[in-house]
DNA sequence: TATGAATGAGTGTTCATTCAT
DNA sequence: CATGAATGAACACTCATTCAT
């Protein structure tokens, strides 16, 4: 029932936004009364953030277990491959988060933070930049920097084929963008 | 007068976003009556759309302007130079512009089609990674895709800059940008 | 377990009101689910009723009880003494009767007219006064008038003793109207 | 338009309570739109605290006026007389004074404190009575006690007076407690 | 019979838009 | 042309009531 919810709010708030998006629109798609949906959640803001919360845990994880352990060079084509699969498959969270981040994730909850989340998220993932900078791999450029630039590269050019504005393979986007940084990031003798 | 709606439409929307600005703040900032910016824009949307499309425009000619008969090499070093530079000054359009690229401008109007500005804006920029690649320059990749790589990294950092979230400055964002996207451009024999 | 809610009800209703009062709350403080609330009443309306009826009830029959057979100065002396003292010892159930006589007894139900009770009460009680007032004791006075003054003159002092915004103990509350109210009743010669 | 507002709710308010009053109802009875209540009144709390404050204030001022300098006994019967001839003018304010009474001016507002307000109102006239036992006039008891005593036997009086439960005259009313009070009141040798 | 999750009607409030002055 | 008061549609949220278990 929470994760009907939750999927109908996923659904709408990634048609309509948060703004154009009707509790009562919700509750219709999850089979829902009004009503129940306020038995889980205390407000529209609440379950937008427990929306955004849930699916930016999962990225988190699947991200974080790709990585993990992974040389620098292997962990950002991991990286890449990882995102491009998952917002593949989460298109309707893909384009909540695309929203988002354009709105530095606005909607804070009590429970969930996002903007310091994605501070984190970014923190704790330029550390593989970081690290195939120590290990002289990767030319010395700032690590956050380097990191925003995959994903910023990553989520635009995706965002565009999921839209259906560019004509390309998913397969294709993760090509580009890692023949381009990767080729921009390694360290040439 | 209608500049100073614009300017002051700008200002709020860029603080609020779309559906916290209210006519009313737009109309005190801008020094005239509520009825007044109804007299220039049939609606909220179509001011919004309005700010827009200026500031696109003007975006737009100054790219374009600074990459007209450039070396495609050198027409990639100046996009990103005067991208952020256009960025650095005008942060209020910055900030709804990450907006708008979030919703996918959702907020077409009949005068100015926001979504397929931004195609066309994309397709002919393009052309200078398209001929980079013809000239045997660059590596053979999606011209489209080259083109939106550099914007959603530049975007991206540049934002995250803005934001507090990254201490950088403006210059090492051109400097990371140009050096990581350029190095792995280029056709290395 | 009617009790129980009965008991529940007053309390509640007391100190929130009857809009204010959550029938959740109730089934809470009783230690019933909502549905057995609904088993023995009807509606919030129907359970309200009830919890006043009940205890009007207990009032009008301590009233009579202590009244039944004295002399008229004697009754009224009594009447005073028990009233006080009930609502001494009902303050949930005084609250209440505040509020609905300042309503007018608004919420009447099928199985009781408050207000029809309110009235019968009135009539009868004044009846003690009539007789006084027959038997040369007491002034000439409309019966019911003198009835309802001692009883508003002791409902408004006691419930701003109760309020705590008198300072005065309950038994100078009743000397204080006795004292007034049936020196000014007295058929002096 | 403010008092068209102001004398719309007021009759709502006292035909249906604060809870049961809705504010479509009283922008149709004021012949003015839901948004223009809004325009002057910030909330429903705010028009009804400002109904009850406009009257209570009226009420107070015309009490005082009449009963400024007024020996004490003169004072009383001024003040009887002043109140019934209120409630009588104001019936609808009467409804929602003794509903407010009887939850004991639950709705406070920011602007305006109306217990506190009664309070004061207590007080302030209860000096009449005070003064009178310093004269000697009066029998020595407890002056809010007794000004209590008068409005409370006044107010329930001339309330069921009002409701049609009995039938008197509003000169009856004043009569009536006068008698009973002022022979209760003074002190006989 | 008891439960408490589910229901959905109902309303205060906001604010883009209009239009009389 | 400019104003800003007036409008009223729209929507989040509550909670009495129901009913499947």
């Amino acid at each position: 029932m929470k994760d009907r919810i939750l999927e109908a709010a996923e659904k709408v708030f990634s048609e309509k936004g948060f703004y154009d998006a009707k509790i009562s629109k919700i509750a219709e798609l999850a089979n829902v009364s009004v009503g129940t949906i306020y038995r889980f959640y205390r407000s529209k803001e609440e379950l937008y953030g427990e929306v955004i919360k849930k699916k930016l845990l999962e990225m988190e994880k699947e991200v974080e277990e790709a990585v993990e352990g992974k040389e620098p060079l292997e962990a950002i084509k991991v990286y890449v491959n990882t995102v491009v699969d998952f917002f593949s498959r989460e298109r309707d969270f893909f384009e909540i988060f695309m929203m988002e981040l354009g709105s530095s994730f606005i909607i804070d909850t009590e429970r969930f933070n996002l903007s310091e989340w994605y501070r984190n998220y970014v923190r704790k993932l330029s550390r593989v930049v970081e690290r195939g900078t120590e290990e002289g791999i990767f030319k010395k450029l700032n690590p956050e920097g380097v990191f925003l630039l995959i994903s910023g590269a990553l989520a635009n050019i995706d965002y565009f084929r999921l839209k259906g504005f560019i004509d390309v393979k998913p397969e294709e986007v993760k090509e580009l963008v890692l023949e381009v940084v990767l080729t921009g990031l390694l360290n040439r003798k």
